[in-house]
DNA sequence: CCAAATGATAAAAACGATTATAAAGGAAAA
DNA sequence: TTTTCCTTTATAATCGTTTTTATCATTTGG
């Protein structure tokens, strides 16, 4: 029976306290130079390492962000997750993820989980109504940081783009283009969709454009199939479609081509977010870049300020985006 | 000031000791009706929820699973993960990943962190040699299951599919098209590479086909690219190219497609994961499909029973492949 | 040369839970 | 009435750390 090596075995070992193998390892306190290499080469021999469980009980700290998103697999939001732990490992936290499905209920007991475990900070991927974000402060004082998303109406912090004036533009372009007939995919609880959405309809109504149609669809490849599926379904269709995000819109064009539509020339396709993929596909998106990694880390920057307890200067950052022109939109002979 | 919310504050209020408070949560044993609904109603009250970190102390348990892979981003690793935290959290788990970066020494820092936290297990999702394996193995007895990968010379719990029959099939498959000329591109630490490469090369020696180029890159879109760029830069061409990832893959099609090389009537390209994508590109790759969503959730089943100390009567689990065909790969004119 | 200051170490008290053990109270039996 | 036995509750030890406090030896200053 191998017995377990804890800081009592160390200092047995060594022929010290606990309390001098613990000023050892955290050079709080002067060590004569005799009993810390004792007890350094038997840490070293037995390698020895503090249980990370027992330090946080004393020093009420997890060094644990968590991140809560509806999808961990869509690309965008993997990427930013990538981005927060690289960040977050600079600084000593570890990331812990929570993948929430379909309502606020979900989500609010992960968000319980979380509290559970004492996090110390944690990071949301996605859209909340004001009530509902304030309700989630309600249940636990942990800070928390939006990422990508902004919600009206809440004060808490964020670092996300301008989605309703990216979506304002990108929407000008298609009737720059002279489309009047575009159609809006939308998506509940997917980043700032919400804003992406608001822009897109007031540029439209700036223009006294109607809206050609407006639909609701799950953010994938499969969702952004399913709703070409009923474009191409309608009587009249329209000449642009505007997608809250790339990996709709690639599934889409996806069944447009499958069904003899081409894009550009038969439908225009824009999109939002500039994964990688976006210029990897034919048609290569044109699309709204987001810039993941700033937005990502700079979240993470956020949320360690806030955890510390450092004031924060700007707790709604609001970083460039682009208009990014490529092949997935065609102007409209008149 | 708010005092904080313990077992203690609980007991306070509810004047009873904390150990009667501890046993109306976990239920151990009979607690006069009285008391209980003393207790019950300050526990809904004050909202108290018990510390995990305490708990897992006392347990010696962290109820954590951790995830190492080198690549959170990519959409085989991130559909993987997102399976394992499912599946981790109806067992009550929760999930911590680690996104180590390039040299195995970052593993073994990945690993022992892990450790220190007492996570209950590992899930690791992509290569090592036998001998690192064995290192890890030495750093802590925590327990290990590899998903989606399998190291010949190690007898770590895995479940995968057959990566040397199926790419063998694979590359059968491109012979059977007539092609003579197949360069083969593989990455290090990217799922069971070498077991792909090795029923690549055995499948082209079966067959007394030289290989005809061998790339190593790295396991993205943009690393697929730079692969292709290299090829079109040969002074004599192959006519059919596989890939050890769909990734790869489709960054390699678009740089022939840029270079107006049409895939695959110029060139035919062969993949490996079936990630969602593969069927939503042009053209939609041919490829070997692996049963994500039962290699994740198995996985983790499978390092559940590890935990547990319940017996594993399969500790190396082959799910089946397919092999896909689909767009990217063209018959020889003879 | 003695009191006070300094320095190094050990012992003990936290952190927030669980649980073994002890104690108290009440009912039944002698 | 006293003893015994059960039920219910409180007390205290424990998990693995850190940190405050206490202890003891050594040096310094008057």
């Amino acid at each position: 029976m191998k017995d377990k090596i804890d800081i009592k075995f160390i200092a047995g070992k060594a022929q010290v306290s606990p309390a001098t193998v613990s000023r050892v390892l955290n050079k709080s306190k002067a060590v004569s130079p005799e009993l810390k290499s004792r007890v350094l080469s038997m840490i070293e021999k037995y390698d020895y390492r503090p249980n990370e469980m027992a330090r946080g009980l004393i020093f009420q700290k997890s060094n644990l962000i968590g991140i809560i998103t509806p999808r961990v697999a869509n690309a965008f939001n993997a990427e930013l997750i990538s981005q927060i732990e690289k960040r977050a490992n600079q600084a000593h936290y570890d990331v812990i993820i929570s993948n929430i499905s379909g309502n606020f209920e979900n989500e609010k007991k992960a968000f319980r989980i979380m509290h559970d475990r004492r996090v110390d900070g944690i990071i949301l991927l996605h859209e909340n109504t004001p009530e509902e974000m304030a309700e989630l402060q309600r249940i636990s004082d942990i800070p928390i940081v939006l990422a990508s998303v902004r919600v009206e109406g809440s004060s808490l912090p964020n670092v996300s783009i301008d989605d309703e004036r990216a979506a304002y533009e990108a929407t000008r372009y298609l009737i720059q283009l002279r489309h009047m007939k575009i159609a809006g995919v939308f998506s509940d609880s997917y980043s700032a969709g919400n804003l992406r959405k608001k822009g897109f309809l007031d540029c439209l109504s700036a223009q006294n454009i109607a809206p050609f149609a407006l639909f609701i669809g799950e953010c994938t490849f499969h969702g952004g199939a399913v709703i070409a599926e009923r474009i191409l379904a309608l009587q009249e269709k329209p000449t642009a479609v505007f997608f809250i995000s790339d990996e709709m819109a690639i599934g889409a064009i996806n069944y447009f081509q499958d069904h003899r539509v081409r894009v550009p020339e038969d439908i225009s396709v824009f999109s939002f977010d500039d994964i990688e993929l976006a210029s990897y596909v034919r048609p290569r998106l044109s699309t709204v870049h987001q810039p993941v990694r700033e937005i990502g880390q700079y979240a993470t920057e956020m949320l360690l300020a806030l955890i510390e307890k450092r004031p924060l200067y700007q707790p709604q950052q609001i970083l460039p985006h682009h208009v990014i022109i490529r092949d997935s939109c065609a102007a409209l002979e008149n």
